[in-house]
DNA sequence: CTCAGAATGTTCGGGATCAAATGAACTGTC
DNA sequence: GACAGTTCATTTGATCCCGAACATTCTGAG
């Protein structure tokens, strides 16, 4: 959308395939903008600061949760970091594999894991949030103050928007049409 | 962020670990609410509209680019969808497979591959779109029109500054503390 | 105490992701 | 016409990503 065609080019193109058809372009554009800025931020982090560390955007923001709460139950790792609980145990590994993090067990319970920053991990963060916030700081550097609170609110507007109706929409909807099978996803055993 | 703990908590955690250092707190919670967003997108429309023909959003998103452009050729259509090459050569490679793209070669240059859309595939756009469309407008519902505009705009602002001003940022950095080499990608032959 | 059901983290399968390396094809220059 | 440099798409390696299946552990009802 930001590449070579202008907006107007594009909206006759989706007019010729829909005939006619109405199309919610405000609702098209600004849903595309918050994903086109989301992929331009997370490129832009591990092509600057992130690099150095040879740290993924996903890894970076593991380390930061358990940084910032000294020691946390694997799936709020998972829920503040908005990954899967499978994707944290794949993520949980190479960062452990490099000396970064440490897992615990409980000690009352046996299923839960605990994940820690080691002595490494700790230094790395030290010294990488600086600059990660710097680069934040750079992301939003065009903003007045104000558009920077006003997008923040009415992003939280969507997240929350989501959160509380997101699923009742999504019911709603597989009760229309039940979905077929997922292709990936492990298979029943025998 | 939008987990268990309120702001002033979080807030309160990252001042604990930086023992007083300032943080632009602002600019913190609009990038992590970018990304937040983005990923709630995602998951809503690969949970609802994309879930019955068992798209990912990026198998999404490069069919509709190309739908919408009829022909394409394989680099511009990265661009457009926000991917590098790389990955548009695996997704163009699994739906070419589920026989919804094509390529074809260029007229008059050989290295160029051309893509579009199969007749089925473009029978899945036609019904597909207005859902995806429909979709959109259920996650800006409670925007009003101005907020969406000013969102939309915010977002273009950003998206617009990272890509005029992230290169030059991303060079700078490198000249401070060149990089060590990535851990993963293609090795050097022999 | 036992045993069914719930909760928790890991495994698995298909796929997406990037940067760097690579090979094929094109373009200019001599 | 050969050849150096450029421009394409593809390959490669390590990682991330999800949801569903799974093994293990806990909990509550009886």
């Amino acid at each position: 959308m930001t590449g070579h065609h202008t907006l107007r080019e594009t909206e006759l193109a989706i007019e010729r395939q829909l005939s006619g058809a109405p199309v919610r372009h405000d609702a098209m554009m600004a849903v595309s903008n918050i994903y086109r800025a989301a992929a331009a931020i997370r490129q832009h982090f591990e092509a600057s600061v992130l690099r150095g560390a040879d740290l993924t955007w996903t890894a970076f923001v593991v380390l930061w949760v358990v940084w910032i709460w000294e020691e946390m139950e694997t799936r709020h790792v998972a829920e503040e970091a908005g990954i899967s609980k499978g994707t944290l145990t794949g993520v949980a590994r190479t960062l452990e594999g490099r000396g970064l993090l440490e897992r615990a067990s409980h000690a009352t319970d046996g299923r839960r894991v605990l994940l820690r920053l080691t002595d490494k991990g700790h230094e790395l963060m030290r010294e990488l949030f600086p600059a990660f916030n710097a680069e934040e700081a750079f992301v939003v550097e065009r903003l007045s103050r104000s558009q920077n609170q006003a997008l923040t609110e009415s992003l939280r507007t969507v997240i929350e928007h989501l959160e509380e109706g997101g699923e009742e929409r999504r019911a709603a909807l597989r009760a229309e049409s039940p979905p077929p099978p997922r292709r990936s996803g492990r298979r029943p055993r025998g």
